[in-house]
DNA sequence: CTTTCACCAATAGAGTATCTATGGATAGAC
DNA sequence: GTCTATCCATAGATACTCTATTGGTGAAAG
């Protein structure tokens, strides 16, 4: 009935976007990286991921590059550009306002 | 382009359980309640506001009731049920676990 | 007395984000 | 040689929210 909720609907993108701030990083790297950092709390699921890096590279918030990886794999890396730099920090500000207005709420209510 | 974003997905149902916690109240009340508490940064229009209302009813979380207000209108009020209540404490405790593992997310990535 | 504003309810249709399910493929371990 | 972990990606269904709209009433202002 309820939603399954594997993470919070609207925080992806912010999440693959911070991840990436710190290293360029293949798809499967994104997915493994949020859920160890989040205790398993949070996974992301391919059929989540994928559309959203697809989503990203349109919007010129990441670009795209085959490479190798480390185990000698064939991955593609995605990095942030500029523009994604930008939009990272716009979502990360209108996330903890959006947070503390919950709180907010929550508080009071 | 990004979300609009009046609020977070998946936390509409919560803000209104929480907000009917407190004494039954109409939509028009609820609407008014959640954008006053948040300072006017969460707004519930009503176009998402009275479907989510129709699913707490069909859930069995909320009763409503017609009345008349103070101001001596019609008002449907809308009370938690024990099972809201128990709804309630399951999606806050949810939620808080999810802020704390994107939270973990966006400090570490 | 009539106009306007604040109050109050609800639905249809569109758009977007996510999930489930699926289908590949390869490296290295055993 | 088979299994597991690593890697990519899409199609279809589902769920949630927004935009836009309709419809109505009490009360205060003019």
């Amino acid at each position: 009935m309820t939603r399954k909720a594997d993470l919070l609907p609207g925080t992806l993108d912010m999440l693959i976007l911070k991840t990436l701030k710190r290293a360029p990083l293949h798809g499967y790297g994104i997915a493994f990286s949020i859920k160890t950092l989040s205790h398993d709390v949070l996974t992301v699921e391919e059929g989540s991921l994928y559309p959203a890096l697809q989503r990203l590279l349109l919007q010129g918030w990441v670009k795209a590059e085959w490479k190798m990886t480390e185990t000698n794999r064939r991955a593609r890396y995605y990095r942030l550009t500029a523009a994604g730099r930008k939009q990272l920090s716009h979502e990360l500000s209108q996330f903890d306002e959006i947070i503390a207005a919950i709180t907010r709420v929550l508080q009071n209510a």
